[in-house]
DNA sequence: GCATGCAGTCAACAACTGTTGGCCTACGCT
DNA sequence: AGCGTAGGCCAACAGTTGTTGACTGCATGC
């Protein structure tokens, strides 16, 4: 092999995405390491030899960065649109968090992973932005908010609720940022 | 057999049962027949015979009714405390819901159900309630409830977030109420 | 020019799945 | 008492799954 790029690199990259897709379609179970292998157009023998299992290959597809911008400074009127509006753009650019959607509901190490990508990133920036609200501790309002977010995402990627699905995502964010913008930053 | 009662109904009952609990736990997939069969203390092929396949058995225990009271006539500042509090009252007292939600991110006739309960029992009601309502339709409104509260059930019932888990219901009731009776019956 | 090692393929495995058909047993009617 | 039949079990099927190990080609080092 040349010094920094492996043969393989590209190999790997393909099932990678390739494993996204189908997770984020068919959820843990019945996205099989065949279909994956399939669409990358290889062996599924690769995909062993590269991720070792399905679980480590999951673990690989479904690293996810919420890409959460800081909320100090902002006007905190405008906090919960900003929020609701960086949500779909993050699902609209890459299916690997409907992945973790579909495949949490089924899978413990894909819920596990849900669990720890929440409390990871959208704690510390409710943290900071709920900085002297009274009412919930930022945990809770980070799960209030959570909650709000993925039901969102449910219901229009996952279980496709026609009105939900409908809706233009600029009339779903003017619907819904005040329900977020209340569980950021406000007194309850 | 005797008129009304068949000496199998018991073995009938039994086997929704199990269904319900190992679809409630495991969703569609990897609840297996023969698991179901093995709670319910009965041959696997018992469940064939008094349910075809899978997919009739998983439709005959996911048969659900929301119970929703009707709204009319009740104090508009209570009927979001109202609402929240009775799907509680469901997620409780009956897992089909929690086993709805978890087949319903991957089987697709498990979520073409879920759609259906939503659009057939909390359409009406919400179409009532929100009579005389400016902004969305009867059916976005819908929409946005369900998008909150299956939300709440997605984390705390079935991705189990640890805050939204540890919180009483009765918190998460005060705290979610009021979104929900915005989504209702208030002016957007 | 030849050995080394990596990318990739092929075929098979053992386990598990939904599903089927044949068989036994015991209840309930006449 | 005798018999039909419904309730139940057993064993097996065909297909699919994750996973493994032996094999082939090919590029690159000496």
């Amino acid at each position: 092999m040349t010094e920094n790029v492996r043969r393989s690199d590209a190999t790997r990259a393909a099932i990678l995405r390739a494993a996204r897709e189908r997770f984020a379609a068919d959820g843990y179970e019945r996205a099989t390491i065949r279909a994956i292998a399939a669409d990358a157009a290889i062996d599924p023998s690769m995909v062993m030899r590269y991720y070792g299992n399905k679980e480590r290959l999951f673990a690989a597809a479904a690293d996810f960065d919420l890409r959460l911008p800081d909320l100090t400074g902002l006007p905190r009127h405008a906090i919960g649109e900003i929020v609701v509006k960086h949500f779909f753009d993050r699902w609209d650019g890459d299916e690997t968090l409907i992945a973790l959607l579909r495949a949490g509901t089924t899978n413990p190490a894909a819920a596990e992973r849900m669990r720890e990508i929440f409390a990871r990133q959208l704690g510390p920036v409710v943290a900071r932005a709920a900085r002297g609200a009274k009412g919930p501790t930022a945990e809770q309002r980070a799960g209030l908010v959570a909650s709000q977010i993925l039901g969102l995402a449910l219901t229009r990627y996952v279980l496709r609720f026609a009105p939900v699905v409908a809706l233009h995502r600029d009339q779903l964010v003017a619907w819904v940022a005040p329900t977020i913008q209340r569980y950021l930053v406000e007194d309850l």
